[in-house]
DNA sequence: AAATCCATATACAGACCTGTATATATAAGA
DNA sequence: TCTTATATATACAGGTCTGTATATGGATTT
């Protein structure tokens, strides 16, 4: 990928967390990246073509880090979702963390038929699935309902933390994961 | 009030729901609500203003309603943190619920100078709050902290409930803070 | 050195948005 | 009937935004 290319995606993903993605031009994103408005729709066929890249890079950028993590830290498979929240804390936490793209991005574009609110619904989905999977490899039952809680929580949190950094809302919410979970294992 | 001042504040208010704040004009509002721009703008200074107004109503009229309902309904004190989300459930679950306008706006307005962003966070600081000594009431020791959890959960839901209808999402925050609370309770 | 590619600079069309100005209608009260 | 208050109809100024057109600069390849 040209390294223009990746430096719009860098500075408009930014530029939407902190500011909003409607109330961000493509003339504030060309200038902050340095180049001008051309060269971006040369790599770019549209501004929602733009938003589109930029939620599916940092879905896959979370995502992909995420099950590394827990490949290569957590031996047992029952143990991952116990871990769960642990790496997710690490990731929110970390200096060049820039907010999860897919939870303002669907409160910003309700409208079903937006394939912004269509991408973001279903990344939303992939992630509610994947901790589903991780429960029921550690032996829970209702799954599915673990999972929403769970996500229910993690979303929350992370705008929380991202609107106010060192709110403590992370922490509440890893106390808050542990409880659920134990409740879940023993029912 | 007015009878069209009223009338306009409710368009508005489920026009922001349904497609966001900044994608909805006053031309849009106007012209749902029967009247026309001068009439919007001799009640309401700005769109600003207008939506400052909306974000008012909508949570005074939640909090109002949800205090008379706990006060009315449960006797002792200390058990009304246990009925919280019953009547959360039923309020969001009515058919006029039009969502909570400070969530969103929030998620609209990330910039902290803006007065929107300014109301939006303080009235989910006076929610939290007000769980918080809900909480305190039940002798809970970590009011806040449990206020917190209690608060991610509510406000994810609600957005879930708003985005799909019947999506479960009520039923399991239920679920989740009875354990929450419980769990609270004996530590 | 000539040609080709890539990015820049700048300007602008067309759409949309907020907020206002002006003129008109309607209804109620004196 | 005359006046006053309230809402409508319509047009528009000024701004912002997306996306494109046109011309220029610089670097690499042949």
């Amino acid at each position: 990928m040209s390294s223009l290319k990746s430096k719009i995606l860098v500075v408009a993903t930014d530029l939407f967390q902190t500011r909003g993605i409607n109330s961000t031009g493509v003339d504030t994103i060309v200038a902050v990246a340095g180049t001008t408005k051309m060269t971006l729709y040369k790599y770019f066929t549209s501004k929602e073509n733009l938003i589109l890249e930029v939620l599916e890079k940092g879905h896959q950028d979370f995502q992909s880090w995420l099950s590394e993590q827990l490949n290569s830290n957590v031996k047992k498979p029952s143990d991952k979702l116990q871990k769960l929240f642990e790496f997710i804390e690490e990731w929110v936490t970390s200096p060049n963390f820039r907010g999860m793209g897919f939870i303002k991005a669907s409160a910003e574009f309700p409208n079903e038929e937006s394939p912004i609110h269509q991408l973001s619904s279903e990344q939303s989905r992939q992630f509610r699935q994947f901790i589903s999977s991780l429960a029921t490899e550690a032996g829970i039952h209702d799954a599915d309902g673990l999972a929403l809680q769970l996500s229910l929580i993690f979303e929350g949190a992370v705008q929380a933390e991202q609107m106010k950094r060192g709110s403590g809302a992370m922490k509440y919410a890893k106390k808050a994961s542990k409880i659920l979970i134990d409740s879940a294992l023993t029912n």
